[in-house]
DNA sequence: ACTTTGACTTAGTCTAGACTAACTTATGCC
DNA sequence: GGCATAAGTTAGTCTAGACTAAGTCAAAGT
């Protein structure tokens, strides 16, 4: 009912909301005003009348002191920005020696700028990639993102055999840190012990050995055991 | 006096102003309004109000009724974009099969988003190039610009060898004939005949044969003696 | 059931940058 | 030298998207 224009095109801010509000909304329901307001670091009335601008053109369903939630609409415009996003991403890093802490501000700013058509370049000059460089998944231009359950280091059963598949955060420091301890995708990890009180966790890499790391990070490292 | 304060980002609208008064002023004296807003499909009064905030900003002169002009402040940061804008269109180009007729509106909205580190990595990885893919000179990143007295193909001398320097026009349907014509910059020609009245001009290209041209597309060929 | 508290919304203001309508300046023609 | 015309400017309005201040809703504790 709403869908009645087809894609007018978005604002850089409205572009903003609705990729916080996929990546809030998608694991629980709903996106709330304050978390949203928190991601974009903007007032949380600036989010409440962007809410009604969104919910007006139906890119977004709202319940009002409850949150909100993207529409089949809003949900297609905002794989398409984490598309774009991703794209560039691995773009800067495979083509452009960028280092994989130091892409994101690069592409969130791309993102807003770029064609359709220079990101399906992009994607085709890397052969069509998957992953971007921390292992999450790109959307294809089709707007189909693979849905994986993928586990925290932190929950991982005591000694399976697990496989790091994406490192769950965008903030440089933490990626250098990680990078240096050899914490990239594709590396095996099994968990060998796990401290009480938000302890740190051990673990041996595959290639590597024994390590330590604080529950925090082991919360960022997204894994998938390795025979399933 | 004026230049306090180092470099203050600019937004969108100013780098397109700066942009335009560059090109507009760069053979006369003077930008004018109306040139101004015809260049950037705005209405007179806007530009207006743009020049004021621009002149108390201390980017340009503005001598009212007359036209602007750009202070140095203001001549950098419009270098600035054109490197950005010219740098885009050689990566497009020599990187993502782009035709020298389609790179024009990318490179005009990528210009505002990418950072100037990104930039030098793209003019880094074409080798530093001098020249954009139609022969116009790109700034280095210290803010210097080649400036070479070209002569437009319908000024040329008749029988003297000329080199074809540099396309000016960013239409893409221009575009696409001239380079159908084999009219490219590194071309050779030499005028043979001029038709009076605004006619067609004739020339021979090296390598390629007798041709004819309309005069106006002829204003658009800039071009430099092949022995000075 | 009342109150407290935190989250959310409404109301009103501000700025950039566009617009139209109306006025002013400069110029060129007779 | 006076007037028509084109170009430029001023004045006032609009929209998106931010803000602060103030009011409202809902959930939790007494």
């Amino acid at each position: 009912m709403s869908a009645l224009l087809a894609d007018v095109p978005l604002s850089r801010s409205v572009e903003d909301y609705l990729k916080a509000i996929y990546h809030l909304s998608s694991q629980g329901g709903f996106a709330s005003t304050s978390d949203i307001a928190a991601m974009l670091l903007v007032a949380p009335p600036s989010v409440s009348g962007m809410i009604r601008r969104l919910s007006d053109s139906g890119l977004i369903e709202h319940v009002p002191y409850r949150g909100v939630q993207l529409t089949n609409q809003g949900r297609r415009a905002a794989l398409r920005m984490i598309r774009r996003h991703r794209v560039l991403e691995l773009y800067l890093t495979e083509r452009l020696q960028y280092d994989w802490d130091g892409v994101h501000d690069e592409a969130e700013r791309l993102e807003h700028a770029v064609s359709e058509e220079l990101i399906d370049r992009m994607a085709q000059a890397l052969g069509n990639p998957r992953y971007d460089p921390h292992g999450a998944p790109i959307p294809t231009a089709a707007g189909e993102i693979e849905e994986t359950v993928l586990v925290p280091l932190s929950d991982a059963e005591l000694g399976i055999a697990y496989e790091l598949r994406q490192v769950d955060t965008e903030d440089p420091a933490r990626l250098r840190y990680l990078a240096e301890q050899g914490l990239i995708p594709g590396k095996g990890v099994t968990v060998t012990g796990r401290q009480p009180f938000n302890g740190p966790v051990t673990f041996s890499l595959v290639p590597g050995g024994e390590r330590v790391i604080g529950r925090e990070l082991a919360q960022l490292l997204l894994c998938k055991r390795a025979d399933g």
